[in-house]
DNA sequence: CTCTAATCGAGACGGTACGTCGCGTCTTACG
DNA sequence: CGTAAGACGCGACGTACCGTCTCGATTAGAG
């Protein structure tokens, strides 16, 4: 499943220097994203910190909302390859529960990805990776499954959001419980859905 | 409750020459957002579509942000007395549907609002506005009241960006109940509050 | 006569910085003649020597050409206003000789103007500002009116570049004698012209 | 005479392929001449016209100029030697005529050569080409020989550039006898030299 | 009903980032 | 193992918008 979601990446270039440019970029960008919000990162900022031209970036990237594209997959598809399966699985809070294990050892990078005009981005990227795995049938009738989707993946950024904007420290378990019951519950119907193996 | 809110806008001038211009540039952003995205829209076609001169817009308000802060803060604030109680009153659904109605009655407005980068700064305006509004006691233990707050109206709102964008026609009922359920549901601990006309 | 010359410069601006930017630019690239050929100089340096913003430059100019075009229109004026009646006069040889010697006493600057790509343009302007000076009648009936004007005009300035290109020094009097008998002699028909008052 | 013209031409390449790729890049040169001025041709459109690699372009030539002024160079020759003796020998007209005969002939060739920025490369290429033919004796005393023959030339050019952006169509002969008379009368001195059939 | 000061329109300005283009070099990948 | 194809660094271009500013001209509202 994980792995089409690999495959979904496409024209990876095949001349050696296009590769380097390319991962040098999207390194720049990571690094950047460190220190500054998205918005005030300048195209200018990542060639030069990607030791690359300045034109050499949109032989790439159209614009600097694509690179961040690029990058938010592929971060994403780790993500997601981590927490195996989300919703319907057999060990549905375990998966929670790793997904959050995994954003705390990378809060700096996740912090990046998800504050500063990036997010929306991301979000929808993370749609986009996310759209095949739910299962409709676990959703109750009143709720159109597209709607369940795209609210469940904004209210988990949300409370991604907010655990990493915290001075206090809450634990990755407290919040995989606030995923489970805020986030993840409310659209799953626990009354109708069938409990068998899901996801054909 | 709803005077406190408005109160909340500061400094409103007295001069009649600035009442009519800050007047005319919110009816210029208005009528902008209907035909292209906030982003889209520059300073100087807002001044334009005021009738006012370019350096005018600086003298009232510091960014373009600020402008749609002012005006979404008027449109949330009507739309709040609208709706009145919406959580915790006695009539909770009934505020819901209230709400649906008055979005559904004015969809291009709110359409204009939520969708083309200005939902962040409605949202915030949103939270703004909301912030007093709740009751910390309705939330189950498990749950910090902040986060309910902002994950409340982050969901409504995606909700109604999700209908907004429908092409085929959801009913405020439909809409009501969706948002009863996903949204104020899950927040509100039903132990302890009082048992609305909803989640069965 | 050379005062149409003059009326000719079209849209002198009337904001008193407009005034002044475009001075400023004038003075940069006469300034930047000295060092360096037209070809070379950047509109950013130009610019930046005028001590005026980059875009600033577009304001007033679309084209770095353009900028060349009204500096020399003005110095050409100003030439031709020292040499009053060139061809047909009744002081012929006294207006060339008066010409060389003001070229003479600005060699650094018509080196400039003359030399490094800038040529074509000066010619250009050159020949707009004469279209209206020559007299037909002094034309010999074998010689297009116009034709002799472009001759007349290239090969002068031809003269003037290889003069001021010179190691050895010659004296004005002898460019004059050569400007009078190898450029005006041929284009003017001796037998035929009226000596009278020419030009009506 | 014309031979040793022809022996000024260096590093003439011994490899077929080489010599392949030369002709072609100086056909691409010659074919886009016909359709856009030469300072809007690109060194990529001459490649590509070539059917050759971009990179292939700079192994023969350091510039787009370079290029021209070999295709100059063989064009002008060509002339030359079409043209024989044009000052000095038995029959000066003659050979003016055969001249202006020859660029009739081929008039989109050399208004390709004249205009569009490459005039003055063409110009220099072809002062490189005649400035063994004069014979400096010629001259009058008050006109140094080298100025004649860039005057000279440079007028020649003008004469033809003039002629070839005519709408109304001049016949061959009365250019010669413009040329005759506008260009190379003033050069020689009439009272050594053998009288010619012009000047009357 | 005037006088005065605030506000207005108009728009030039310095700045900064953008995305495009062409150059000339230099590295690939392929035949 | 050489050669075409083309990616790359570089740097200028011209555009767009920002937010500041300098001007009169107008006009509201205090005296």
């Amino acid at each position: 499943m994980s792995v089409s979601l690999i495959a979904a990446r496409i024209d990876v270039p095949q001349d050696a220097r296009q590769v380097r440019s390319r991962k040098a970029l999207c390194g720049a960008l990571l690094d950047l994203l460190q220190e500054t919000a998205f918005d005030q990162i300048t195209i200018r900022e990542i060639s030069t910190r990607a030791g690359t031209g300045y034109a050499t970036f949109f032989r790439h990237y159209p614009t600097k909302e694509a690179l961040l594209g690029d990058v938010a997959a592929e971060e994403i598809c780790t993500l997601m390859t981590m927490t195996a399966t989300m919703m319907s699985g057999p060990d549905r809070f375990g998966s929670i529960l790793d997904l959050c294990n995994y954003v705390d050892a990378h809060r700096k990078l996740w912090s990046a990805l998800l504050t500063g005009g990036a997010a929306s981005i991301v979000r929808d990227e993370m749609l986009l990776q996310t759209s095949q795995l739910g299962d409709e049938r676990l959703c109750p009738v009143w709720l159109p499954p597209e709607l369940a989707h795209r609210v469940g993946v904004s209210s988990a950024i949300d409370v991604l959001v907010w655990w990493l904007e915290q001075k206090e420290h809450y634990s990755p378990d407290q919040v995989a419980i606030i995923l489970d019951r805020l986030v993840i519950d409310p659209i799953v119907d626990k009354l109708v859905a069938v409990p068998g193996p899901a996801s054909g």
